[in-house]
DNA sequence: CTGAAAGCGCTTACAG
DNA sequence: CTGAAAGCGCTTACAG
């Protein structure tokens, strides 16, 4: 009935058990535990092991267990979003380092529309981390319902749902407030496009950020309302900021600086700017968020923020660890110094209204 | 106040069966199968286990269906390095898409290396993809013995272990050979770090790629063994590019250009050049491999070959999920084209000796 | 040191 | 449509 062409079966622990005359739980002491059993017995039963290529099922053993040696990470935007953003890359390097400190694996769980809340009911993970998630959102209620440990990296801060953050709107705040210093009045803002499977989320980084960048305005007698602040979304990804870029060229009311929430999408607006032969910062200044490798080697280099993006990732795997091995009990929610970096993309606006 | 639904006990099938008044069977159907019994009992059932806060456990789950739904990547190199190196984000990246796709999840292993063999018997994946692997290496071996199904990217096609690659060799003798025909004969060759957890391997695409370069020197009477020919290796990482390019102005000798097998040392090498105040092209000569996107935006740009990387990962996905289903018929060595990129970053060397 | 046996929580072929 | 029962292959508390 089956095709079976060499291996008609799997060799199972039964088998050798068996073969080599030992019990199952010998055969098993063989492999996790040879100290309980005679050196003679471990011999024996790894010798026959070995002939018959044996090793235990990962799916029996982890069942068995009750655990999955793999901790899961939730993209927060489509894969090929995701992998785009060197933040993010940093971000899943900061959580794999622990991963691999632990023994543990690390599995990406794309965020497919539809079927997100199945994928996380159904990841093999002992815990769960994710990015920019919302008490309020629906994916939360799958993660309780699973009962996984679970922490947040750039999300807002719950009770009942750990967090690792920068105070984003101090830095917000702060980046602003050397634009407007700077002597910017026209300011494009480009924001971050929501989580991909959430629709209705009110709260987030983004609005944290916003927050500081009104509060930045405010002694400037600006917000939001006023004309030449306007205030833009994308995703993360160079061709994105480069679509930006040549929106704001179209629209034939160039501001005189742009502020993006990622680095990403600020490179994207540099060369796209650079290409229609506008320069930076003489006749446009361009800020970013997040301080990627990338904006320390683009010319001129980018004014941002520098997130501690690896540090986030394995101070959330830590806090994750911990709650899966039962012994967390430090504080909940994490908040990492960020840095206010200064370069060359942002100078002094030609005319200032 | 039931204190066993607190923490006590996990709900299990057998509790939604007794309480709905349905049988195992029956919950099971409810959830995977609700065509196979009346909507009535389907309801309820679904009632009692949204009451309960019930959702099968994955674990038991994937055990009892025997898969894990998820492949692996083992990462070819530490974390840290691989994370920092675009071209295997970009592979990831195509891997992970086709993981999505299949609904499937994408476990990264990371290479510790006394546990690799370990992590790649226990990892809980239902095949497994790798980067650089050889035949003869033992992990190879380890995976065979887990009778899983693996493809390798860019490593060295072998009967019973399909692989994904360009022509490694073609495509080192072509960009050699512009490097050559440009006027270059005083050349630094840097080429890649090995897997990081085999210490003896002696076929790889590094090889094949000396090869290739090897064929376009040829013609011009040079080989390795030549004065001004010298060849390095360093980790995929800018810091490491650096290195080797003070390395290199520390010579007191330096070549009138470095031929590197990764865009991204390319670009560590161009960065340290250029703030030890050399000219490029002018000074010094840079050429990469793969083509990652951050080529394109350094300035000069760099001169490349173009790797289709996230598509090397979709291919080698795809194959890996057909054998998995055990409907793979198709060759099994995969080659894909590439194509070089002439860009600003490779000129005429100031004198040819 | 050693082994029998009770789980771990599902899925599904089979019989009614 | 429905349910009893046989797995899936390990680990480990317990008794000898």
């Amino acid at each position: 009935m089956d095709e079976k062409n060499e291996q008609k079966k799997r060799i199972t622990i039964n088998d050798i058990a068996r073969i080599s005359g030992y019990s199952k739980t010998a055969v098993s002491f063989a492999f996790n535990d040879p100290s309980r059993i005679s050196v003679k017995a471990c011999q024996t039963i790894r010798k026959v092991a070995e002939d018959l290529g044996y090793y235990p099922d990962p799916l029996a053993r982890n069942f068995s267990l009750q655990r999955h040696g793999s901790i899961g990470f939730l993209l927060p935007q489509d894969i090929h979003y995701s992998f785009q953003n060197p933040y993010i890359m940093q971000v899943v390097e900061g959580i794999g380092s622990v991963c691999q400190k632990y023994g543990n694996t690390l599995t990406l769980i794309p965020p497919l529309n539809e079927s997100v809340v199945d994928a996380v009911r159904s990841a093999a993970v002992d815990g769960l981390i994710t990015q920019g998630m919302g008490v309020e959102m629906e994916i939360v209620d799958s993660i309780r319902k699973r009962k996984i440990p679970f922490v947040t990296i750039d999300g807002i801060p719950s009770p009942d749902m750990p967090s690792v953050n920068i105070d984003d709107r101090q830095a917000a705040f702060e980046i602003m407030d050397l634009v407007l210093a700077t002597g910017h009045r026209s300011i494009a803002i480009v924001g971050l496009s929501k989580v991909s499977y959430e629709k209705n989320t009110t709260d987030s980084i983004q609005n944290k950020r916003l927050e500081g960048y009104l509060a930045a305005m405010e002694p400037y007698g600006l917000d939001f309302s006023c004309s030449g602040i306007d205030t833009y979304t994308c995703e993360c990804t160079i061709d994105e900021g480069r679509q930006i870029a040549r929106l704001l060229i179209g629209s034939g009311n160039l501001p005189t600086c742009v502020v993006t929430m990622s680095d990403i999408v600020a490179i994207g607006c540099m060369l796209e700017f650079s290409d229609q032969g506008l320069r930076i910062p003489q006749d446009i200044s361009v800020v970013g968020f997040d301080n990627i490798q990338e904006a320390s080697f683009i010319i001129p280099a980018l004014t941002t923020i520098d997130q501690p993006a690896s540090e986030k990732g394995r101070r959330a795997a830590e806090m994750l660890f911990s709650m899966i091995k039962g012994t967390y009990a430090a504080e909940k929610h994490l908040f990492i110094p960020y840095r206010l970096v200064k370069r060359e993309s942002l100078g002094v606006p030609k005319e200032t209204p």
